[in-house]
DNA sequence: ACCTGAACACCGTTCAAGT
DNA sequence: ACCTGAACACCGTTCAAGT
């Protein structure tokens, strides 16, 4: 029964691991730098965070929910269609603006996390209204391997051999929901 | 001029490398580890490699040519459809079969290497027998998108929401062959 | 209850010195 | 020419000790 005197908290050590990773990436991203600019030393950090690894998965789950959010707001259609162009441009934008951010979405392992349930939602709203309901899973699977990959290869310098990266991936998603409809 | 009495040979330390990536992930790559599976010390790696990342980027080169050969016999139809179903099962089956390893494709950044273009011809072939000469780019990107996205979810535990994850493949295969067909 | 200094093991990298 | 031991800086992690 001590004064608690924290002086941080959790959500501002999270904040400060994501503005150094969405810097210099999660490579660079060590607990000295991170405990130093919330104004501890490294080895408070666990009496928070079980590990490294927790830490930045505790990163990637406000990544997460960021991207959901913006999902969200991006899902504000009537047209299905609408929604998934929107919701697949935002996606786009998300993991252009902070790549290293995206960077670490896909490497959860084990059950999704709520966050990661919250981001595929509106994805699985705008197919129920385009494909029968038995299709709306490998519907949804499909939809997100192609944003996954073509965002992923795109922020590692994969489209190296000219002509318009925007169109093509306009092209990809117009040929998927041409499939997705006949 | 000295007898050149050369322990090793860089292949073998490339070989060394893949084999320690292969089983524990290239976070778990140590130098130490590699020299000491040749028969040498860390420094010594330093005349051959100028560091850590560019042994990894040797790995990764090692790792496209061998899939780049994986997809070049799958693409020996006569059939441009059977071809593009037979590499992408052959694609994802390397991507299944050694995780580790295809998680180092996408990090090359810069120039495409020569590895990357071979991996990347049989596609082209096949698309040249399906689509308009100027569509045969951007669909090349959607189904590279579709693949690598659907494989580097599938390795990250990414689809564990029930049901065929082999029968979600095929499907979303089947709806982009089906649109750039239409 | 939260924080810290000191310590440990480990690692990438450099470099002078060996043969 | 290729290799090595020694050294350096850096980092994740633990833990006893502070308040």
């Amino acid at each position: 029964m001590c004064p608690a005197l924290a002086k941080t908290s959790d959500d501002e050590i999270v904040a400060a691991a994501r503005a150094i990773i969405a810097q210099n990436g999660v490579d660079k991203l060590s607990l000295g730098s991170v405990a130093s600019s919330v104004g501890i030393k490294a080895p408070s950090l666990y009496k928070r965070f079980a590990d490294r690894d927790a830490l930045i998965d505790a990163v990637r789950d406000s990544v997460l929910t960021r991207l959901a959010k913006a999902l969200e707001d991006a899902a504000r259609h009537r047209d299905p269609e609408k929604q998934i162009v929107a919701m697949a441009t935002t996606y786009r934008r998300f993991g252009k603006e902070q790549p290293e951010l995206y960077r670490l979405i896909p490497a959860s392992g084990g059950e999704p996390s709520d966050a990661a349930r919250a981001a595929i939602a509106p994805l699985f709203d705008a197919l129920s209204g385009l494909v029968a309901a038995e299709t709306i899973l490998p519907a949804a699977r499909c939809i997100t391997a192609y944003l996954h990959g073509f965002v992923s290869l795109e922020i590692s310098g994969g489209f190296q051999l000219g002509g318009s990266v925007d169109q093509a991936f306009r092209f990809g998603l117009d040929v998927i929901v041409k499939g997705l409809r006949s």
